[in-house]
DNA sequence: GCCAACGTTGGC
DNA sequence: GCCAACGTTGGC
């Protein structure tokens, strides 16, 4: 069991579109950065914790709570020419990219990027490391815990 | 819109 | 393999 943050633009997919997704889960598709792709393809198992974080937005920071729901898969739209997403180095052969599902489990207050900095226990967060860029980074289970804390006032224990 | 930081590309 | 140029991310 692993825990990690993962980034959205709550203009494409924020918690509440995750919450009113059918089966309140959605194909994490798009991601064109190897390692974030790596962590999907080699470190994610089903029922991981994700910190869901909403980005490039006035009020950046973590906006809920999802877990892994599904093995990592090909992402269809990089096949796309028409598509943001489209690479044209890839191939149906050779797929460049793939994805896993994410699945609702509950929405939070936010825990704005600025309070983040503010806790010591977290001050070696990956996702608040001087020019992280990446769309998923691991998350510690002593954050993971002291974050459910922060966030929901019950024992971390009880969310599942 | 600005810009720091970082990843990728491609010429050599 | 090096590295300059370029594109993207994402907070502000």
């Amino acid at each position: 069991m692993r825990y990690w943050l993962m980034k959205s633009e709550p203009n494409e997919c924020s918690i509440d579109d995750l919450a009113a997704a059918p089966d309140q889960t959605v194909p994490w598709t798009g991601v064109r950065n190897y390692q974030a792709r790596n962590f999907m393809t080699r470190d994610m198992q089903i029922g991981d914790g994700v910190l869901f974080y909403h980005s490039s937005c006035p009020d950046p920071g973590i906006a809920g709570l999802a877990r892994v729901a599904s093995e990592a898969y090909v992402d269809e739209t990089q096949f796309d020419p028409a598509g943001p997403y489209h690479d044209p180095k890839s191939s149906r052969e050779k797929p460049r990219w793939q994805h896993v599902d994410v699945r609702f489990v509950k929405k939070t207050r936010l825990a704005g990027l600025s309070e983040l900095r503010t806790h010591a226990e977290l001050a070696n967060m990956r996702v608040l490391a001087r020019g992280n860029r990446l769309s998923i980074t691991p998350v510690e289970p002593a954050e993971w815990h002291f974050l459910l804390r922060e966030l929901l006032d019950t024992d971390p224990d009880d969310v599942q």
